[in-house]
DNA sequence: CGCATGCTTGACTGAACTCAAAGTCCGTGG
DNA sequence: CCACGGACTTTGAGTTCAGTCAAGCATGCG
């Protein structure tokens, strides 16, 4: 059994590659504008006027900390602004199922919405900054512009496609190849939020990872170890460097 | 944008569905209310007006038919009135991925709001009977009440919820197990549609219930005759009858 | 009727899990 | 400073489980 203490402490020790500089604010008051959260989220599509939309709070959680957790009551989306967390539902024998590695950019909360709680634990694998979009700014129904509305439906659509996507792509016989369709993907994640694809730290426990693929750790550390010796990867504690994509790629199949 | 309000002075909606015989209709020429809709969704939060916010084409499918396809354009979405359906997502390489069954109050087509475009083939395995719910209905900036808005989101979040549930409950180690769990699932599915939980019939192939489990439909095979000579199922071709509920959840362990 | 599709069952094989042991890194406390 | 402990990881050996291949049966349809 993982308790949060020891989950904080490991965490902590990995953080992205993204270095947070020494933020100089009192206590937790900052806030975001509606513009920051379209850019985070890389909304491309057509808003009136994201700057008089409304404020959004800024929440920060230290690594380890909860950012939500089930049966909580739903208070409104989150955008993950910087850090990396996990997303995980406990099934009623007490089995955790691991659902997603959220990071800049994604959204978190939008499976409390059609039962007015949280029905999954999010927390947080190192140091975040979440930006919260309360839930008066999604329902209110006397907004003139539903700008919000729109931001937040294409959000959540795409967070549904990329559950589709993830839950699809570890369909495959091999578990050697599901995990490197995880490294694959992950790359691809690092490179959306502007990172390197090449080389990046896996926020995330070879436990994580096996949880989420359906898989034993040992099989998660031994198909590392296979990508290593290939020459396709190279694995240095949580530290991946893709030496070949195609390679990568290839192996998916 | 398709003005619906223009064809509300129709008689049609002050009738409830089981009289529509009596309309005078033509041909595929059928609408559902708002009021239908949230019926079928089973949606229990509040709106402002059920009956003033628009109508909804109805859309009827042979059994083997296509609903939606991958990369058409994104023009709404659809709740299932009557029916089953398939749908899956086929990968670059050719290989298909079954995501879910919708059936009879399920929502489709979400996944293509981020892109503007469906990102997953849908395929009734019945005769079907669908519900649109128009873009121009979500996304309308000048509407004055967002009961729509409201439903699709409830809608979407259930859904999210619903594939997160399912995704999580295959993660199990043995695959007799996951059977076990798609069954039991399916008759709470069921039984949330009004239908007997204690028998009921697959829509779908061996192979597809396989697919969507990540096993093969040998084992799937197996796992129903294996339930079938354990006495906690009957199983006929694709009719199922549960005979122990109890024994199917503790097999499920 | 013949054919196609779907389903069942068996035998064999191989992949992934379990169990076990040892190594690494880091934080803590003597 | 260094020893210790805990969490994480790697690797190996044996075992179990599910995939593969194959054959046969049932059903439905033209």
């Amino acid at each position: 059994m993982m308790n949060v203490q020891a989950v904080s402490s490991s965490a902590a020790r990995w953080l992205p590659p993204a270095h947070q500089p020494a933020l100089k604010l009192e206590r937790d008051e900052r806030w975001s504008d509606f513009q920051e959260v379209l850019n985070l989220l890389r909304f491309d599509g057509q808003v009136h006027d994201a700057s008089s939309t409304g404020l959004f709070r800024r929440r920060r959680l230290k690594a380890g900390q909860s950012a939500l957790t089930m049966g909580q009551p739903f208070d409104g989306l989150y955008v993950v602004r910087l850090g990396s967390l996990k997303t995980s539902m406990t099934h009623v024998d007490g089995v955790e199922h691991v659902v997603a590695f959220p990071m800049k950019g994604d959204l978190l909360g939008f499976d409390g919405i059609c039962k007015n709680k949280y029905l999954s634990d999010v927390v947080a694998l190192t140091d975040c900054d979440l930006i919260k979009i309360p839930s008066a700014e999604l329902f209110s129904p006397g907004r003139g512009c539903n700008d919000v509305e729109r931001m937040a439906y294409w959000a959540i659509s795409r967070e549904i496609v990329r559950e589709q996507t993830t839950y699809a792509a570890f369909h495959s016989t091999k578990s050697d190849a599901r995990v490197a369709r995880f490294l694959r993907i992950q790359s691809e994640r690092f490179l959306a939020m502007g990172y390197s694809p090449n080389r990046f730290t896996l926020p995330m426990t070879r436990r994580d990872i096996g949880n989420h693929l359906n898989v034993t750790l040992e099989t998660v550390s031994r198909a590392f170890s296979a990508l290593d010796h290939l020459g396709i990867i190279a694995v240095e504690r949580r530290e991946i460097r893709i030496l070949s994509l195609d390679a990568l790629r290839d192996f998916e199949a």
